[in-house]
RNA sequence: UCACGAGUAGCUCAUUUGGAAGAGCAUCGAGUUGAUAACUCGACGGUAGCCGGUUCAAAUCCGGUCUCGUCAACCA
């Protein structure tokens, strides 16, 4: 008889882990699976029909809408998943979180694009036949068609990344009630008193044709020519007197003012000439020319200008030069400006006038500059702006630069002043320019008539302006998260300028203006609200192929005490009015979301929204948008809290290029929605974050840990049913190792709860992988894997583990749901053995509550310092710990309230004594015991058992042997 | 130049009000082969950007400085 042959075959009477749940994800296929399945139940459907039975009641979350044009990016990646993180986690935390998904249809970059398109394909030609409203709508079709093709497009990729929302009934901002809405909001800072038309600088795209806002420039270095160019002065006798020459002193030559400027296209629209009247200003002989400059600049600029020979003749305050009269260098008749002619050509004060660079005398045009135009405010000179919206100058320039684009009459104006004398120096030099964020051609200041909101008039309804409600409502008003965020928004708020709201393009919602026959525009509240009727019912195309008259089919001029006199009277009819031309600003538009998506879609109860989430540039952009139509519209901001995101940046903290990197199909592909939701969770998401492809395999490889974590808990509980087989868990003894690990995971409830709520999903993350990685897989499921396989099937010890490991996987496929929705779904479905089933609808279980024993923190110190002491005895020879016993200290009797099999699982020891007298743990060497052939320990009762085989106690029992 | 933020182990980040500098990953070494394209144990690794101050005690508070990022402004 052969030993190997007698000796039964225990692997078969071991209960080995048995499961259906896969190690590998395969998410790429199982997450489509998931998308159909949650589309079949109507899951977001399902959710609000619950909604109003849920605890913590409605949680108001509202979507800024993202550009609809081109494919989703990294940006959008990150942005995406914080908001469904949100609303995934106040789900499952018991809120009703409705979430209405939208898109920014209008504006520049589509239009730009379909305009390019159309120029390309030669279609450009047909439509410039048109009239000018049938051109406009011709090109809106390809417009609103490319938008709708991008938010499908969009919508499906968000929908890839396993994002919750209405995707059923988005809000676009181009659909006609939502247009209405945001007329009505207009038509609200109308009533206010704040809205004004008015001819001001502007920054204006000449590739474009239109004004552009803030945050519709991007800054670009150039070259620039810088010029020094000498004004000659009217009246010499009255300068000399000015700089107390009398007589004699008085030199011959004629003096000149001497001003710098870096754009000598802007020299034609001179009107003035500022400086600053606490300086004191030089009388100056160079090179035999008597000019006048800064004294503080008269080496700087010379010395730049490599002059020969310098005398300062006299100097006086700049207080004393405002008034002297000059000449220009470039034309002789005064520019045809809206103000008096007498203005024109004098030295004015300017508080804004430095000695940083320049001459310290300032050239002032007031048709191409925000300082320029407010000194021109002041001092009464018009405005004049001598350059078309192409770019080119008109007729009311000097012959020569006629028709001629600005940019390149730059070196010719030097050329010119230089011939004749003026030009004293000039150089090249490179500084940021801003430029058009979609033709990112460089871009001018160009006084035009546009539509203002103004942040410096007072309110009718609260007397404050809009910058005075919104400073108080950054102070106390809306929550920051992180909190540096009120901060940056005082600071943008304490300096931003009015709002110019219209745009001259067609690929928007109409400014609802009227001109009358006398030239004058007006737009009244009651006007705005009557077009907006009209746009509500049939779009804002109507403004385009109706007639004035039947636009304003539901207004009454009469009862309109704002409108000007002889439309009131009826003097002048809707039909003789002839439609603005001006669109708004899309800002304007998604600034209106809080009303057209959240007031009229909720009648009002969603108003104000709790929460708004975006990156940081939005302080500048959507949140102030926001924040100023709805102090303007209600009085209040449209926000309760904002929560701000950095941007992504490369591994080496630099910009991310939009053409490097991976794709978002890319990255779904190689790594499946859940791994990049879950990279997203891991991010410290305030500060800028850096991505790198590495990044992603590193979050693969933590999400795979968790992964394999839970698979090992479902595959211990197979065959097991709770409902038959679990244990109470009142009935789990505060000793038990049972005891400790549900402790564990109530502590991990509270901890992952909290974070959610403070939208700490970082901490969410590193709790949950740890917990899984140790608390389970390195302490409680190492210690559970022998009584699982060699316990009888049925024992109470075994059971109770299983009812354990049950309630573990339950509550970690709740917690894990809003990050890992499809592993955690799937992770629900595999434990309750129904496919049906579905962990999004259900919320985190409350907390066992299971009293656990003051000596399980004693335990797992002790655990610590027995491994060491094994580690070391490696080097004794001992190198699998069931074959070593360790004596653990325990001065104070805690260990002795424990189990001994449980300490001696806990290390995966074969046999823990006690003793409370000795410091540190003392390994013993028990390879010479004999060992179970079925569970590998030598515990001090294996013996050879009726069946020939060696088994301690335990797996004898469980075999049914003697 | 302005505002806001960030500089802690090779990498990604914790260290909540001042109280013995901590994780994960990576690297290296070992175990296990009944979670096996899995699991366990251990080791290595830091002058907390730099300088100064307050304090019994500073990554933490204060002042200065350097670097990086975002936003804005570089205008005349």
């Amino acid at each position: 008889m052969s030993e190997a042959t007698e000796k039964p075959n225990y692997k078969k009477t071991v209960n080995l882990p048995k499961t259906q749940f896969p190690m590998k994800a395969n998410l790429l296929q199982n997450e489509a699976q998931s998308i159909k399945r949650w589309d079949k139940m109507g899951l977001y459907q399902k959710l609000r029909e619950q909604g109003n039975k849920k605890p913590k009641g409605r949680f108001v979350f509202h979507d800024g809408p993202p550009y609809a044009n081109g494919s989703i990016h990294l940006g959008h990646l990150m942005n995406k998943c914080l908001k469904d993180f949100v609303v995934r986690s106040r789900t499952v935390m018991g809120w009703d979180v409705p979430y209405v998904p939208g898109w920014d249809c209008h504006g520049l970059p589509i239009e730009h694009k379909v305009m390019t398109g159309l120029v390309e394909s030669g279609k450009i030609k047909k439509l410039m036949d048109l009239d000018e409203d049938k051109r406009r709508v011709a090109v809106r079709r390809e417009c609103q068609s490319n938008a709708e093709k991008f938010q499908k497009l969009q919508a499906g990729q968000m929908q890839r990344l396993l994002t919750l929302a209405d995707y059923e009934d988005p809000y676009l901002t181009m659909q006609p009630r939502y247009e209405r809405e945001v007329l009505e909001v207009l038509g609200d800072l109308c009533r206010e008193g704040l809205v004004y038309r008015a001819l001001k600088p502007v920054h204006w795209s000449v590739d474009n044709e239109t004004a552009l806002a803030e945050a519709e420039l991007e800054y670009y270095d150039r070259e620039d020519l810088s010029v020094f160019v000498d004004f000659e002065c009217a009246d010499a006798d009255d300068v000399y007197g000015r700089f107390g020459l009398t007589g004699d002193d008085r030199p011959q030559t004629k003096p000149s003012l001497m001003i710098w400027t870096t754009t000598p296209w802007t020299l034609p629209a001179n009107m003035a000439v500022a400086v600053n009247e606490k300086y004191e200003y030089a009388l100056v002989r160079v090179d035999g020319n008597i000019t006048v400059m800064a004294s503080g600049l008269v080496e700087q600029v010379t010395k730049q200008a490599k002059s020969e020979s310098v005398e300062v003749l006299a100097t006086t305050t700049g207080g004393k030069l405002v008034g002297v009269r000059y000449k220009s260098p470039l034309r002789d008749d005064v520019p045809p400006a809206d103000g008096p002619v007498d203005k024109v050509w004098s030295v004015v004060q300017a508080d804004y006038v430095t000695l940083e660079d320049g001459t310290g005398l300032v050239h002032t045009a007031t048709g191409h500059g925000a300082d320029d135009y407010q000194t021109g405010l002041r001092e009464g000179i018009g405005v004049y702006c001598p350059v078309k919206g192409d770019g080119t100058y008109d007729d009311t320039v000097p012959e020569w630069l006629r028709g001629m684009h600005v940019f390149k009459a730059n070196s010719l104006v030097a050329d010119r002043l230089g011939e004749s004398g003026h030009l004293f120096h000039s150089n090249k030099f490179m500084h940021s320019y801003p430029h058009d964020w979609r033709s990112k051609g460089p871009v001018i200041f160009r006084a035009t008539e546009q539509w203002f909101v103004g942040v410096d008039r007072p309110t009718k309804r609260e007397d404050k302006t809009l910058r005075e409600l919104a400073m108080e409502q950054t102070e106390s008003g809306v929550e920051y998260i992180p909190a540096w965020g009120k901060n940056r928004m005082r600071g943008m708020l304490e300096s931003r300028p009015d709002w110019c709201v219209s745009r001259q393009r067609a690929w928007g919602l109409p400014i609802p203006s009227f001109t009358l026959p006398s030239g004058e525009s007006f737009m009244t509240e009651a006007v705005v609200r009557a077009v907006a009727k009209v746009v509500g019912e049939k779009g804002s195309d109507a403004w385009f192929t109706m007639e004035a008259g039947d636009l304003l089919a539901h207004y009454d001029a009469s009862s309109d005490s704002e409108a000007p006199e002889s439309v009131r009277t009826g003097q002048v009819k809707p039909l003789d009015l002839k439609k603005g031309r001006d669109i708004l600003d899309v800002w304007f538009e998604s600034g209106s979301s809080w009303n057209a998506v959240m007031r009229e879609r909720s009648g009002g109860k969603d108003f104000p929204v709790d929460l708004y989430l975006e990156g940081s540039d939005q302080h500048r952009g959507w949140f102030q948008a926001s924040l100023v139509a709805s102090l303007g519209s209600m009085g209040v901001p449209p926000y309760k809290a904002l929560l701000t995101h950095g941007f992504m940046v490369n591994k080496d903290g630099k910009k991310l290029s939009k053409s490097s990197g991976d794709t978002i199909e890319e990255l779904f592909k190689e790594f499946g929605a859940d791994v990049l939701r879950w990279w997203v969770s891991s991010l410290a998401y305030e500060n800028d974050v850096k991505v790198d492809h590495e990044f992603f395999k590193g979050a693969g490889e933590s999400y795979r840990k968790v992964r394999n974590t839970i698979r090992f808990v479902l595959s211990n509980l197979d065959g097991f049913d709770v409902q038959k087989d679990g244990v109470s868990l009142d009935a789990i003894e505060p000793t038990s190792l049972e005891a400790w690990v549900l402790s564990e995971l109530d502590a991990l409830t509270d901890r992952v709860t909290d974070a959610y709520e403070q939208y700490q999903f970082k901490t969410v993350q590193t709790a949950v992988y740890n917990f899984c990685n140790d608390t389970l897989s390195s302490v409680y499921l190492a210690a559970v894997k022998d009584r699982l396989y060699c316990d009888e099937v049925d024992s109470p010890r075994r059971r109770r583990t299983q009812t354990a490991l049950y309630q573990i996987a339950d509550q970690l496929s709740r917690l894990l749901a809003p990050v890992l929705c499809h592993t955690a779904d799937e992770a629900y479905r595999s434990l309750t053995g129904d496919d049906e089933a579905c962990v999004h609808l259900l919320e985190v279980l409350p907390k066992s509550g299971v009293k656990v024993s003051e000596a399980w923190a004693a335990a797992t110190e002790a655990r610590d310092a027995g491994l060491l002491a094994l580690e070391a005895s490696k080097e004794q020879g001992i190198e699998n710990p069931l074959d070593a016993g360790v004596t653990l200290p325990d001065a104070k009797g805690l260990l002795a309230q424990l189990d001994v099999t449980d300490l001696a699982d806990l290390m995966g020891v074969s046999e823990v004594t006690l003793n409370a007298s000795i410091e540190k743990p003392v390994v013993h060497d028990l390879r010479d015991r004999p060992r179970c052939e079925r569970s590998w320990k030598r515990d001090g009762t294996v013996r050879e058992r009726s069946d020939g085989g060696m088994l301690s106690d335990r797996d004898a029992r469980a075999l049914g042997l003697e």
